[in-house]
DNA sequence: CTTCTAATTTGCAGAGGTTGCAGATTAGCT
DNA sequence: AGCTAATCTGCAACCTCTGCAAATTAGAAG
């Protein structure tokens, strides 16, 4: 995503309007590496900005997509994710903390792909599903714990 | 997915019970490539079996789901479509049409992934965007009829 | 600096998609 | 045939997101 002040000119040049709201947004997702939901960025909106509306978090992103500043993401669970980064990368999916990393793929457009029956690509969205450093070495300790721990086969009846 | 009578062995195995109305959803979705929604899935097996739940249906879709004999999929477009075929295979999503097809990618395992700081990737899924074959005939025939058209530029102010 | 107008903000209602709950029903073991 | 836990159904509720209309405001023009 462009920088704020790049965004507030290509807003105008639009005959969009720049509001204190939408340079607020501006800011939050700015070199944001968090892909937040619409809720999440109106949470930490709103601790800035009392009183904003969600529905003007929605109507901002949403411009900000339109105008291809923004990737949005299905997150799997319900609510879209927005990514601000808008090179072209793809995902790792954290299945512990469900968390989402951006990775970058080397020829992707190599791939070899079978039963295409006419269908013409034009672009690829890889999600990686897996675990997260942080949650690797979580799991680790916690199976450590549980080393010495009687099964359910051992436990009466 | 398995067929109907494996999968009425394996829900027993586990103390689930096999009822019409499950082994009416394990008929409609065995070989079924059109990645129902449960919504659809409810239209059809409503017109079988009449009086039949959506609740029901979106029962059983999770319980197979769990079994690992569905494949869960997030459309983009709000919601979520079932896929019976759990071998490994990607997705292509026509822009146009918004049909999902199932197609099949070698060495994906081969890709060559950075920034991935830790991560341990387990699985891969891609989503492929394009246009479907009947879909790009359709454009080609909309441009060749907008061929003489004029252009905004040439119209009355 | 004032005026004007179209764009924006807000709050709320409402549309999908999905799940929780409780009472009635039933699969399948004994 | 009887029993009990699993299931079905209908409905209410939830979540995410969008439509709408009245009030406000950015930013151009005078």
């Amino acid at each position: 995503m462009l920088a704020p002040a790049d965004l507030t000119r290509h807003f105008r040049a639009r005959g969009l309007k720049v509001t204190p709201q939408r340079q607020l947004l501006f800011k939050l997702l700015h070199d944001n590496a968090t892909h937040p939901t619409a809720e999440a960025l109106f949470a930490t909106a709103s601790a800035m900005m009392p009183g904003i509306s969600l529905r003007t978090v929605y109507q901002t992103l949403n411009d900000l997509a339109a105008m291809g500043e923004l990737q949005v993401l299905q997150s799997g669970n319900g609510a879209t994710r927005f990514d601000p980064n808008v090179s072209e990368h793809h995902h790792a999916l954290c299945d512990r903390c469900g968390e989402l990393h951006d990775v970058y793929v080397e020829a992707v457009d190599e791939l070899h792909v079978r039963n295409l029956d006419g269908f013409v690509i034009d672009r690829a969205g890889i999600v990686f599903g897996g675990l997260c450093a942080p949650c690797q070495s979580a799991l680790a300790k916690k199976s450590q714990r549980n080393k010495n721990c009687i099964t359910n086969k051992e436990l009466p009846q």
